[in-house]
DNA sequence: GTAGATTTGTGAAACATTTCACAATGATAC
DNA sequence: GTATCATTGTGAAATGTTTCACAAATCTAC
């Protein structure tokens, strides 16, 4: 397929969550300046984001809400359940585990792994926290599609090196640091301090 | 000052990170390469960025540690501490509120507000939590540089209003929604939702 | 069935970002 | 002091993304 941009792919993602409103609504149809104007873009954006992977509109009419719905969904690979496994058992691995969404959107963590002691063993919503040293064994029994690592910075290499040895294919990275795989495996990391300060900066050259 | 592309600023917040390694190596000077290397860019990207806002370097030689890591401070305005106040105290506001790291790039949380009764009046990391009708009242005797919405996802958009008549100018949004604000305010959200999304696009198309 | 109103899909134009390539500058060795 | 080497800073070229603008398609009203 041809490459798209990463820009495309968040839209969609965007666009994704209104069609979902919309169909909650009850809306039937909806055109590309309905979608644009929900989501601060433009409708020629719309249409040419969606123009990539086909032609799912009907002129005059705009777009089937529940088609454009699946058509989105079967693209951004969503017509399927993800396994995750979650690595550090700290404070933010602690909220995501309980945040609803993840599984809702067919994302179900099924491993969590940590070093502390005191949480081996221990339950987290259900999954018991495991030994990281047990990572390789349990992995290779349990299969997964995709690792969080929320670990301190100082672990995350290490533990994506091991990751990538099992397979792993995609990584969403909490530690505040950058971590190299290689060019197959897909790394999105979220750092809190690069929106800080990327808010410090428009705050700052106004 | 010449707009400057995002892409640009979250790449300056990306060398700081590299020069503060390099600085507690006691590395002096550092080249345009040796900073791309480690993070995945190229030197000509790196020059292309930093003279945007001047000439810090010298040829021949490369960049002073010490003095590029003030010069990146200043450009990204971290020559100050942010006053935050962060409006919601459910699992993601916790474990924000724990982050060490957060405080330690110049950024304090000085309120949180919630709805929860349970919760009113308890102290968090020694900031006691208020009741969010109080909002407007604390805030006006203690006013704030940042806003941290970390509410559920159809609180956010009016807890947004609130704060943009308060005089607010930077949001971060953690709620999974896409908030509205007017032109002079900057909003930064973190959406779990699209990286998930963009992980399993990736996935799925190779 | 025709006319008029909508709205898509898409090349082409405009704009933005990244990469290239090299002159200019300074450091180092002898 | 001269030659050599390393490295910056920056226009120009290449590449990538967004916006424009309009023909083509379909719908609606009569």
């Amino acid at each position: 397929m041809r490459k798209i941009a990463e820009s495309t792919v968040r839209r969609l993602s965007l666009y994704l969550r209104f069609l979902e409103e919309f169909e909650e609504q009850g809306t039937e149809t909806v055109s590309s300046e309905a979608l644009a104007a929900r989501g601060g873009t433009t409708s020629a954006q719309v249409r040419k984001d969606l123009s990539f992977f086909g032609s799912f509109g009907k002129r005059g009419l705009g777009y089937s809400v529940p088609e454009l719905l699946g058509r989105l969904r079967e693209i951004l690979g969503l017509g399927r359940r993800y396994r995750v496994v979650m690595v550090g058992a700290g404070k933010i691995g602690s909220a995501l585990v309980q945040y609803r969404g993840f599984r809702q959107r067919g994302f179900d963590i099924v491993a969590i792994f940590d070093t502390d002691k005191e949480k081996i063993g221990t339950q987290w919503n259900g999954i018991a926290v495991s030994d990281v040293a047990q990572m390789e064994t349990e992995l290779s029994r349990t299969p997964v599609d995709i690792a969080v690592i929320v670990t301190p910075a100082d672990s995350a290499q290490p533990v994506a090196d091991r990751l990538v040895r099992l397979g792993l294919k995609a990584i969403l990275n909490f530690a505040p640091i950058q971590i190299s795989v290689p060019d197959d495996v897909v790394v999105k990391t979220v750092n809190l301090a690069f929106e800080l300060e990327t808010l410090s900066y428009a705050l700052t050259n106004r």
